[in-house]
Parts: C-alpha cells; sequence; structure tokens
DNA sequence: GATATATTAGAATATATATTCTAATATATC
DNA sequence: GATATATTAGAATATATATTCTAATATATC
C-alpha cells in the first residue's frame, strides 16, 4: 500500500548511462542523474543506497550482457569470432561501450565493490576465467600459462585495443578494424605457445 | 633578493608522480602533494597557479620524454624496434608508465589543456603524427590512411594493449609479452594496406 | 646592521557535491 | 471515506578539497 512510484529504478540507470555517455564520468553526480528524468534527489536515494550503488549496477549490468555474449561465442570455439566479439559490440552498443570498455572501471565503481554486488562482480570475473581456460585447453590442447597469456592478448587486449580510438572519439569502429583484429587473431592464435 | 627557496618546483611535480603511481589519480590532492614533501600548500600555490597546472606538467614531461625516445626509433625506421619501445619504455619507468599509458590523460587534466601549456600539448600532437607520416610513407612507399591505420595499431594500440594489464597489476610486463608484440608488428606491417 | 622581498607557514574561505532529513502527497487497503 | 504508508519533493547538512589570504621568516643587497 502507498503511494504508487512515479519512477523506476531502471530510469536513474538509464539516466547515468546517458550521462556517462556524453560527458563522461566527471559528470555524473546524484543531481544530473535526478535531473536527467526530472526526479527530486530524495527519489534517488530512496532507490539506491549511494551514488556508487547506481554505478555498480549500471557497470555490472552491461558487463554482464557484454560477457554472455562473449562466453557464447567462446565456448563454440571460434577464436577469430570471439575476437571480433568486441568490435560488433561496440558497433551495436556504442554508449554502453564508452562505460564499459573507454574508462577504468574504477573511475565509476571504486576498486572495492559496494556490499550487495560484490556477489556479481566476482562471478562475473569467475565466468570469465573459466570461459577462458577451458577454450585455452581446447584450441591448445592442453591449459598452459603461455596458451592464456596468447588467448587474453588475441581475443581480449588486441580487440580492446583497436576500438579504444574511436570510443575516445565517439564514432563507429571502420571497416578496417575488423581485418586487423582478424588478421592479428589468426596468426596469433595459430602458433602453439 | 629575499628569502632561499626551501623546495624546487621538481619536487612538486615529483611528488604528484609518486602519489599517481601509487594511489591512483584520486590521491593527488594539493595537500597530498604538499604533505608528501612536508611543504606548505601555500608553497604549491607559490609555485604553480593551479592544482591541474602541477598535472599537467608532470603529464607533459613523461609524455614528452615517452615520445622523444619513441620518435628516434621511428626514424629508423624499424618497424619491430617501434613496436617494442612502449614495453621497454614500460619495463624501465614503470611508474611514469603507470601515469602515461594507464590513466586516461583527463583523469589528470581536464581535456581543456590550461593556459601555459597549450604550446607543449600542441607540438606533442603534431610530432606525433608528422613521425608517424613519415614513417608510414617510408614503410609502405607512399602515405595511405589505410597504412596509418595499420601503422598506429601494430606500433602504439597493440603495445599498449600487451602492458595495461601489467600496468594495473603494477608488476612489470613477462618476457611473453615480447614476442606477441614482435609477431604482430611482423604480421602486420607484412602486408600492404 | 637595516631593509626589501621571496618564500614559508598554515589558517580561513569558497565551492561542489553526496547524503540526510522533514514535510507533503497520493493511493492501496480497510 | 478514513488511514497507513510508499513515494515524491526539495531544503538543510556534512564533507572534502581547491584556493585565497595574512603573517612570519630568512636572506640578498645596500
Amino acid at each position: 500500500m502507498g503511494r504508487n512510484a512515479y519512477f523506476e529504478n531502471r530510469q536513474f540507470i538509464d539516466a547515468a548511462l546517458e550521462i556517462i555517455g556524453r560527458g563522461g564520468p566527471g559528470a555524473v553526480t546524484v543531481a544530473s542523474i535526478a535531473g536527467h528524468i526530472d526526479a527530486p534527489v530524495g527519489s534517488v536515494y530512496h532507490r539506491f543506497s549511494s551514488r556508487e550503488m547506481i554505478l555498480a549496477e549500471l557497470w555490472l549490468g552491461i558487463a554482464e550482457s557484454f560477457q554472455e555474449g562473449f562466453l557464447e561465442i567462446l565456448a563454440a570455439g571460434e577464436a577469430v569470432q570471439a575476437s571480433l566479439y568486441t568490435l560488433h559490440w561496440v558497433r551495436e552498443h556504442p554508449i554502453e561501450a564508452r562505460v564499459l570498455l573507454l574508462y577504468r572501471r574504477e573511475e565509476l565503481v571504486a576498486r572495492e565493490w559496494p556490499a550487495g554486488v560484490r556477489g556479481r562482480a566476482a562471478a562475473l570475473e569467475r565466468n570469465l576465467a573459466e570461459g577462458l581456460k577451458s577454450f585455452v585447453r581446447r584450441a591448445f590442447g592442453r591449459y598452459s600459462s603461455g596458451g592464456m597469456d596468447r588467448a587474453l592478448f588475441a581475443l581480449i587486449q588486441v580487440p580492446l585495443a583497436a576500438v579504444r580510438g574511436c570510443l575516445e572519439k565517439g564514432v563507429a569502429p571502420p571497416e578496417s578494424a575488423d581485418r586487423l583484429i582478424r588478421e592479428t587473431c589468426e596468426h596469433i592464435m595459430r602458433r602453439k605457445p
């Protein structure tokens, strides 16, 4: 019982997304989030325990969605497809991509996750580690730290590198990026560690 | 005439370097900089027009020194050597590397450079662009934007990607990084754009 | 040795922003 | 229709930190 809600949690998180996407981490204040949807700041704190909690939920939601797609492709075992995933995802989700891939996570949420989302953050890390580990086993016949270095480099670091400049400029990655990532991945994964 | 100075500008800049290197951008306050060398905050403002100016001078000094070495190797024309430069520089200058390569520049100095160092910032950008342009001409026979994309990717983005994880962890890049960068660079630069 | 002044010293102030708090409002439930 | 309460509404407060300001100090120059 009681008064009906005028806003939804999601609206505040989406407002934070828009604000970071346009103005960067420095632009997200509790007032700017509330103002973006004409809500009073009181309504922010009625829903979220702190400013950081909004950002944590935003970041985790994006990361989970990004990672779900990545792990699916990774499980299929195609290295090149997995290495191109980031690029395609950035093209489809340009704003989310900035939040997840352009800024360090610590710019949005302090190194220590706020209580209440630690489980989600830990699961994210665990799932990635597991997915990569079994990919490495399949790709190279057995697990080795050298194989993991190679997979991390080809499937994650290089695609990220190829995309970072565009994220900064706020433009979509060019066609040429596909080729650079594909070539690099094929070459790096061809050689056994 | 007048009282002799007890501190030097350099000490404040070095203090900022140490503080960022250890605690990240969030840890550099005017008070923490002054406190690090037991100076009063008044002495900070006696030397620097603002907190941002200290960070601008720190960042520009590191960037200039990094870039000078890079452009020298680039002028020699060896793509692989240039692609390994970042890695070697990170091993030699671990703290400076964090300031320059781990954090976005905008975390330290706002997008608009403070008046007084705009010339230095512009020169930095111009010199890199020129150095890369003439490298591309030599490497591929003629200048093309495709060639520039390839050079940027192989000589800058990939080396940065290979090194970022270590910068975050605060450890020196492993031997394996040399091989990944070298292999990628050779492969990417072999093909004409 | 007196004097001017560069610099130290650190307290006071300004400002931005997160958080708290009190009152008003709207509606579900009786 | 009365009542309890979830939620809105936004003013008040707390806090961190950059910047300013005033006084003290030490030394180069005369």
